[in-house]
DNA sequence: CGTAGTATTGAAACGGATCAATATCTGTGG
DNA sequence: CCACAGATATTGATCCGTTTCAATACTACG
């Protein structure tokens, strides 16, 4: 649980560790793969650990982009500040998620730590030798941004809903899924603000308030705090969920 | 030129060639590399060419993802039907793009041919064990995945905007941007329905209509045909695509 | 040249954005 | 440990633009 206020439970790994999703094989089943020991030490080799606390920068836009990073722990916000000075935050970055998507040689996004983080930056020019070199980890790598893209996807569809509480739902599900137990009745850790939601379902701060109030007088979540949120009534829960 | 009716020019390469992006190096300036052409041979002696009339269905969601495609020449759309009914193009696919994306070995959306295409058919398996042999190649891949992400990432801003005119202009404004040539006075060729761009832009097909109305009452675009739109004002056209 | 799919246009209603006032939280320093 | 200040969030009222429903027009293809 990544908690507002820092890493309670530190984070064990010391090494990145990636979870790998299929490229689009059929080898099935969510299959989580990790890298292999001689890979982790290889990538390891030539990253630097980096402890962040909240709010830290960990770079801006359209500056020259060196290295890319993995979330040893805590979450991330990537996010661009619009011309008519809106914020639209592309994606929260979560443990074992990679960050530092570039064209040209310059970041596209501006990432903030939302927790307290531990991450890992490896030089780009160094981990492109090392694909080169090490086809099965370029191919972790490659799974890794293939997710990226489908859950950029599947964010597309979030944002297409008219009702805010139904935008507001599929995140909260989509915390949900990050959780590594399956116990769905425990209660979401909502480590954004409210305006940081707002931001990334394409809403005003007041729509993601409103939202959320209805969300607790329909009976369908419950706030413990603005950042812990429990399903109290899976079945409707699901439902609106799944309204798109 | 991809038109409605077909491919009038036919597209000249008969082997994969894949405009390279960078993954996020400093190599800079929007580079352009194309395979080398051992590794289009590669490619082309496991791939399969086949050519599909609009309409056709190149595969179908939730089935089992055996190949992946590159687009040799025309339009193809992927889309998923909601629970809603509603439809939502999660992309448009040009020449020289790829696609099959996968998840737990089944495709993620329905892809289907706008105009008449040209694909090249891959085998998976195949692909990924020329993957860990030649990691170039991959690395290919690799950058073309993360150009699709880029791309995600801008339409989702496209998606908060409030406007129906400027998602649209945004929409000619990308497809301008794959003209190959800067001739910014040329019209711009518009495969699609208004009814897919309006699956994509996530409006209804009503408000596609009215916001093409509005752009030529406006004096932005005009419209020789529905598939055939040029900037009329290009000051006010860009200004109103930078208006996010 | 007809017909089915596609697009346009109008009117009403819904839902979020915005502006504004107030309340609550968080973390810092006394 | 408590008080305070700035940031964050809630709640209310109004406005604006898109959706929806409905009727009509267009266009592409056989």
């Amino acid at each position: 649980m990544t908690t507002r206020s820092g890493l309670r439970r530190p984070v064990a790994i010391d090494e990145p560790s990636l979870r790998a999703v299929t490229f689009g094989s059929a080898s099935g089943a969510g299959s989580v793969r990790l890298l292999t020991k001689a890979q982790r030490q290889q990538v390891a080799s030539i990253a630097t650990s980096v402890r962040l606390r909240p709010r830290a920068v960990i770079y801006h836009e359209d500056t020259t982009a060196g290295w890319v990073f993995i979330n040893a722990g805590g979450v991330v916000k990537a996010f661009r500040d619009l011309p008519s000075g809106k914020r639209r935050i592309a994606a929260f970055l979560f443990a074992e998620d990679i960050f530092g998507l570039a064209e040209n040689g310059r970041y596209v996004n501006t990432v903030q730590a939302v927790t307290e983080v531990r991450l890992h930056r490896i030089p780009l020019d160094e981990l492109q030798r090392l694909f080169l070199q090490d086809g099965q980890l370029q191919f972790q790598f490659l799974c890794k941004v293939t997710d990226a893209l489908r859950q950029a996807q599947r964010q597309k569809i979030v944002l297409t809903r008219r009702d805010a509480a139904g935008r507001v739902a599929m995140f909260l599900s989509m915390l949900e899924q990050r959780l590594p137990d399956a116990g769905l009745t425990s209660a979401i850790d909502v480590p954004m603000t409210r305006s940081d939601m707002a931001s990334y379902l394409g809403l005003s701060l007041e729509a993601v308030s409103r939202a959320t109030a209805a969300l607790t007088e329909r009976r369908i979540v419950t706030f413990a705090s603005r950042h812990a949120a429990k399903i109290v009534d899976r079945g409707r829960f699901e439902k609106l969920v799944a309204e798109v």
